[in-house]
DNA sequence: ACCTGAACACCGTTCAAGT
DNA sequence: ACCTGAACACCGTTCAAGT
């Protein structure tokens, strides 16, 4: 990965983060980078492209980072519940994924695909972690909900409250 | 409220509901409704005061539903799985307010602040009806997260694995 | 009171052209 | 290998003009 593909994904998931896929522009990309908007292309050669593998690096980081957090603490849903905190306490709040997740009816089939098998991504290690699918699905439902309660109430707080169940100290059953 | 007003807030709900704010243009909803783009600006000046307004509508419905169902439910949960499983099943699958609470960095600041008046009324309403407002959060972001998680895989019947535990049917405690 | 066409600066994308 | 400018059909918005 050259150093302005880099660049240029850094970008784009910190607009995304903010409004979604319809909220950033090749030319505000290229203009956070450096270069011209035509340019942009040559690295991705369409948006669908570019928001599509913003979702794959997204994923394949928080995969890592579960994985890195599960080993040092077996109760999973505290180890999920600090995760995305750490997202809602963020510059951004935001998790791409969530976003675009909520717009999916509209989004390129690439970018689609790619936000359904970081959904999936979450429900399979939720389960292989121990939950049942049906508590995995609840339990997803409410760290995603509580990020964009959150967000949409601009107030980072709120997330702590809708998942404070989950972010007990003692380590008890996942 | 004239017939081209309500046919125009019904056109923009629906493209919200599919692609948030950037997901619709006065030109695709002046095509919708029969008239030139130029003539949208006619009855909503500005895109901010259409989708602040498309907001307004649907929190004012859905508050006045919820009213009325639990009138006739007392299980406060139950009410709430329940109705919001009506959008997750709809043609649409989305709720507006969602789906712009999700990207209300990017929002214009009437937008943002509807939908944040929607959220806060869900609350407020939820600890009328006797919840904790710790339990309201939580509560709330799960069937929030039910509808995003849902629309992100491409499959409604996730939004009833989500929120099996509020739907049953023996009518105990809110 | 309601609608329109033309104009403005914006958008994604393409492509021939440069180094 | 990487970048650019010019062009295309699109976008929100404005406004003078029509009925």
């Amino acid at each position: 990965m050259s150093d302005m593909k880099t660049a240029i994904l850094d970008a784009a998931e910190k607009r995304i983060q903010a409004g979604g896929f319809g909220g950033f522009s090749f030319r505000e990309i290229a203009e956070d980078v450096g270069i011209k908007s035509s340019s942009v292309h040559y690295h991705f050669p369409t948006k669908e492209d570019l928001a599509a593998e913003v979702v794959r690096r997204w994923a394949d980081r928080t995969s890592g980072n579960i994985d890195r957090e599960f080993a040092k603490d077996p109760n999973a849903k505290r180890v999920w519940a600090k995760a995305l905190r750490g997202t809602a306490f963020s510059k951004a709040h935001m998790c791409p994924c969530t976003i675009l997740g909520a717009s999916s009816q509209d989004l390129p089939k690439a970018v689609a695909a790619e936000v359904k098998r970081f959904f999936k991504m979450c429900q399979d290690k939720m389960v292989a972690q121990g939950m049942s699918a049906d508590d995995a699905s609840e339990f997803l439902s409410t760290i995603i909900g509580a990020l964009v309660v959150a967000n949409a109430l601009r107030d980072s707080a709120e997330y702590d409250r809708a998942t404070a169940t989950f972010r007990v100290e003692e380590k008890t059953a996942a």
